[in-house]
DNA sequence: AATTTCAGTGAACACTTGTACACCAATGAG
DNA sequence: CTCATTGGTGTACAAGTGTTCACTGAAATT
């Protein structure tokens, strides 16, 4: 029944347990008032042990980050190998289906983005920026784009990022049940941004400035 | 030279000393790790005495809230009062001024909003609603948007609350040095929205939906 | 002038916390 | 087979935590 497990998968058994265990633990509450104890103790190992997987619980923290970010990127890829950048209701219906598989991550994840450990927050505002930037890049190759200038681009890549964002918090604080109202809303949103987009004039030479 | 101060002035002078030193603390770590100890303490009063003001460190925390969205109002009515609501540059300049005369509380409200302790959180969240849903009805009273329905309305007031949400934090982790880019991304970015909504079919009658 | 009210004190409590240290026992390399 | 490696154990300690309780002294009330 029970494989023979070698020592290197047992070990990585047990720092997927930390993880897990404290992912668990940061349902509800927040990284900073997390100890290094409570997680050891829902990973059913002693204390002392905890330090042969991780330095710190900071160091768990960053942990968790690259593991929800290799999650987000996985979907990233998804979204653009279906095509699915220009049309605001497949996207958002990728975005949910990995937010329902994934609630922990994304609740980590937003709940850490601003507040709590430097190290962390730093760690997820790198990866959202470069998010950003790759869907900027993607918005430059829409041949209604093309003579946008990249700031520009990178304006209007930034609010759509900033419109989903916002959506998987109110997903995440949503029943499954009344979730259609809030990804309605998220469409209606990213409809109007391309509408504002279609009727933008790039580079609107500065009307006068005081 | 010290006047003489009644008791309630006294206490109400406290009070405010430990909710001053709270918002010194959170300068860069999360309600939920500070300390009731630690609090009392920066206030110059022995622990026991924190609670013949506050019954738990969360309580507090709700004050705070309170403080800081007492705030909020007293910006949202200037912002009124000067019919800035329909221009964007004015509207932005207004919370440039309010976010740096406030960064303590700025940067605790934008710090709980998600992390942290379920009432704060729920706090910001109402408070936040209801700017949303005044805006939308600011928005209703536009000429050109008589026709819209609530739904839609309500929809375009979130997006540009949202904007309004990420330019204050981005504002906070910017030196006011560099502050100019980051006001010239928010105002093309409510643009955007304004030319959005020039555009937008209000009410568009389900498309084929499949 | 006598008495009540109450913000603030200080000692004590039963915990929990992070980390150091010596130790075990089984895996896996020689 | 032998022995070093190493994930996990148990004990220990100093420091910090929230909360209790009986108290003080001055301001407010009577």
């Amino acid at each position: 029944m029970t494989a023979p497990e070698s020592r290197a998968e047992r070990k990585e058994r047990t720092r997927a347990a930390l993880l897990d265990g404290a992912l668990d633990l940061l349902a509800d509450r927040s990284l900073a008032s997390l100890s290094l104890r409570e997680v050891a103790r829902t990973a059913g190992i002693v204390p002392t042990a905890f330090y042969r997987h991780f330095a710190s619980m900071d160091e768990l923290g960053v942990a968790l980050v690259e593991d929800g970010m290799r999650m987000l990127r996985r979907m990233l890829r998804e979204a653009r190998r279906d095509g699915a950048a220009r049309d605001a209701r497949a996207s958002l219906e990728i975005l949910v289906r990995q937010v329902r598989a994934n609630e922990g991550q994304f609740r980590f994840l937003s709940r850490e983005r601003y507040g709590g450990v430097a190290e962390v927050r730093r760690a997820i505002a790198s990866e959202l920026r470069l998010f950003s930037s790759e869907l900027s890049t993607d918005l430059g190759r829409i041949p209604a784009l093309t003579q946008w200038s990249g700031a520009d681009l990178d304006m209007a890549a930034d609010l759509i990022v900033g419109v989903m964002m916002t959506t998987v918090v109110d997903l995440l604080e949503t029943e499954r049940r009344d979730e259609a109202a809030v990804v309605d809303r998220a469409e209606r949103q990213l409809r109007l941004i391309m509408v504002g987009m279609a009727g933008w004039r790039p580079r609107p030479t500065e009307p006068a400035k005081q």
